[in-house]
DNA sequence: ATCGATCTACGAAGATCTTCGTTGACAAGT
DNA sequence: ACTTGTCAACGAAGATCTTCGTAGATCGAT
């Protein structure tokens, strides 16, 4: 019972099913313009083996979904980077990830908003 | 020329690397609490191939130094993680950040604080 | 000089992640 | 029925990460 946090292959399928939907290999494969097709199915078969998406196999091409919703593996991972490499420091992560792609003003608005909402108990 | 980010077990090294300063790898052995000691001794050799760490061999016990600071090498794996994970979204990142440990006022205080800088372009 | 402790160096094994070739099943069109 | 294209399944190779056993050098104390 490992809690084994998706690779970066992973996330990128886990993306594109999130985006698509249901879906099949193929759509996949071709949403995330990998390399080889074959590569791409294995990868899903892994995360179906390590139980990070279910799918429908009723049909010849079957039909794969996240097991999970986004927000809560999202969370996951930020908890994750938070403990490994921020000591646990919301603020210093916060500093770091808008250092590179300075933010525009909508952007802080939203920010702003959200931690008033954090400040009023609303999440 | 690959940005090769560190492994979990080298960020846990790095970070002990950070805290100590210059440090022999028994020192960071033991600051880690790690399994065996030619464990920790691989890493940090690997760890210099890959260039992600200097050191001192005048002496018989090496001293090691990262060779970047704490905060660029944050910034790369913020960056990172926003990328793969939440694709490109700052306030997604923050949502989740900090939904798992709800912060207290005075962490909100600093966030607010933090944002207004960036809207004054003091960052 | 020898013993014991501590260090680096090296290599190999184990674990996990990623890529790919091959096979056999199935479906659609001829 | 035969061909062509698409699919899942499987296994193996390659790449990377982690653990560990062993060997050889160095130092201090006896």
């Amino acid at each position: 019972m490992s809690k084994s946090r998706p690779t970066p292959a992973e996330w990128e399928i886990l993306n594109a099913l999130w985006k698509l939907g249901p879906s099949t290999v193929r759509a996949i494969h071709e949403e995330i313009g990998a390399s080889g097709y074959t590569t791409t199915l294995k990868l899903m078969q892994v995360m179906f083996d390590k139980g990070l998406v279910k799918r429908d196999e009723s049909a010849r091409a079957h039909l794969y979904t996240p097991k999970l919703k986004r927000e809560s593996m999202q969370t996951d991972a930020a908890a994750d980077l938070l403990d490994r490499v921020f000591g646990g420091s919301a603020t210093a992560l916060m500093q770091r990830a808008l250092s590179r792609r300075r933010p525009n003003k909508a952007e802080l608005d939203e920010l702003r908003a959200m931690i008033d909402n954090f400040e009023r108990g609303k999440q």
